[in-house]
DNA sequence: AGCGTCAGCTTAATCGTATAAGTAAATTCA
DNA sequence: TGAATTTACTTATACGATTAAGCTGACGCT
């Protein structure tokens, strides 16, 4: 059984001392320098061979850095984060830094995902935005951890947000329904308790305004973002004397839910009632009719996300900052113009 | 700036040695009981007080163990790879483990991906399948990490593996496709270069000899498991001559572009052609007609796999395992029986 | 020749923990 | 009662790196 190497192994093999070995892969060039040219090659040459890099335990223990993100995902059966996750990933690679993936919740599974954070010596976390419970904050501030959380619309003292103009993006929509011709828009909000979903309906709202068009009460639903109860909803409303001709839905579970349930009953789409969503998930493409659909920057706000994490590592330690970022309608034919 | 809090600290606050808070803090039952229970609890009110916990890299440098799984994924954007990603982090949570995600390829990626993993000290490894480069195998060898791939059909030497039996979920397919009614079955295969895309490839010929139905080369045709073609594909084998009337598709998302290719050219399914695919990914239940497919045992696979990995981890030395997972027909619209 | 400078090392301290070995007091036992 | 054992610690070392400080020989300069 072969041990593994250790930077002593490789000093005795190259006849110089454990120091030197740590100089010749120091990654900052002053100390590099400390090496002639022909001795660091000497010993990469015989790390090489024997499979030798630096432990970065170690490392960390020395340096107080890890070079680890903690990336923190609510839900790993959302497509909705893949993109959030690949976008940290990616960007912490670029950075020579690797990605520690935490899911699931509940309040004692926080505090254990939150103390292994602060164990592992994190040197930033990422977190997809969610409502945390008290005791959790209070861990938090014990960390003192730069955090940055992505896509939601929560915001803490002294942690930065990345957060996309949802609401805008709403209103968006409910022009766009207007430039196709649609007059009675409808809509199905996610449980307005939450802080997103009452922006999305105050988008929703905004819009009708704009495009000085009717607001009901009668063509509004409240529905919960998860999946099970849109499709009764949608019939609800277009079953009613003077339904809706458009209804602009939460997100794209319940608007595909909404859908299908109006296409099964025997409606056609978007001739009897247009209807859109948000988030752009897979399946919008793969409906028919396609789903028109709000795309959140997710690739971009990981980006963002880790640029300020990287600011916060680097030292900076002024005030949370917040960027905004804007979630553009992707228009399908499940808006398309109706032809009157 | 409060400094993070070391066993030091909490042993000069509460008025004993390093030693004793490090043994109050052993996992291992005959460490702790070196300390009273009082001092123990001492101890802890302290930690808790300043919210102190034994610095994992310092634990891991002493130890040699980490705790840390390394989980290597080919690709973030495929929804097919989630539920892997799931399992594996639950079960790593479970046994107080966690997760360090790796992605992206290509040969350099992958050096670096396997150097990290060494770096890191990670304790195992967890490989969505792929063909590895020759290079990486080498890196592999010296690392000496126990290892399993999942999901794929390629295996190597000392590497655990949890494979899924692809060729005889193809088998029952076809006779699924049978005991409905359909008796000229055609195939889009993937890259038939691919060990996968052989093994379905086969199983779908097995089906046709088990249901003593016909093959006919004129039926089938080979695809490249992306986006792209199938849908050509597929509406070249309906008009043919003699076309099939049941296509059994390598995956789903070939199998979804070939149901609305044929959907949108105006054909009718499954009455002109039934269709299958492989995965069960998301959209397969939201195309009309529901997708046909078959659904891979993604969290079983996961499970499995941390087994494998748990049990070299605690020492076992054997040759390399196999694990075979049974996968699963799920009969949709896209296949029911033909009204005669 | 004598002295300072510098390159290129080595030596040694340190990070925060685990744990073997040592120690002093309390307890058991013959 | 005195020796042996046990309990509950403390002391000291090691893990594998980083890095400040010390050392040595070669070189340049006057």
């Amino acid at each position: 059984m072969k041990r593994i190497q250790t930077a002593k192994d490789i000093a005795a093999r190259v006849g110089v001392s454990q120091a030197a070995v740590s100089y010749a892969f120091s990654s900052r060039p002053e100390k590099q320098a400390l090496i002639s040219a022909e001795t660091r090659e000497r010993i990469f040459k015989v790390a090489k061979e024997v499979g030798y890099f630096p432990n970065a335990l170690a490392q960390g223990i020395r340096t107080g850095k890890t070079g680890l993100i903690a990336l923190w995902v609510p839900n790993f059966s959302n497509s909705v984060y893949l993109r959030t996750m690949r976008g940290t990933q990616e960007v912490a690679t670029q950075h020579g830094m690797d990605v520690l993936v935490y899911g699931g919740s509940g309040s004692s599974g926080m505090e254990n995902v939150l103390r292994s954070m602060g164990q592992r010596r994190v040197d930033g976390a990422i977190m997809i935005a969610r409502p945390l419970e008290a005791n959790a904050n209070q861990v938090l501030g014990q960390l003192e951890l730069p955090i940055v959380t992505v896509g939601g619309s929560i915001t803490y003292p002294n942690v930065d947000s990345v957060l996309t103009r949802n609401g805008a993006a709403f209103k968006q929509m409910v022009l766009h329904l207007a430039a196709q011709g649609y007059t009675r828009i409808g809509h199905i909000s996610g449980n307005l308790e939450t802080a997103t979903a009452q922006e999305r309906y105050q988008g929703y709202r905004q819009g009708l305004r704009a495009a000085k068009l009717p607001f009901r009460q009668a063509w509004t639903r409240q529905g919960t973002y998860k999946a099970g109860s849109a499709g009764a909803l949608a019939l609800e409303l277009i079953r009613q004397k003077n339904p809706p001709d458009a209804l602009v839905v939460a997100n794209d579970l319940m608007a595909i839910e909404a859908l299908l349930a109006l296409h099964d009953a025997g409606y056609s789409i978007p001739k009897d009632m247009a209807i859109t969503g948000c988030d752009d998930i897979p399946e919008a493409e793969v409906v028919r009719p396609r789903l028109t659909s709000i795309r959140r920057p997710g690739l971009r706000a990981a980006h963002s996300a880790m640029t300020l994490l990287l600011e916060r590592m680097g030292g900076y330690q002024g005030q949370a900052r917040t960027v905004w970022l804007d979630a553009e309608v992707i228009p399908r034919e499940s808006s398309v113009a109706l032809s009157l």
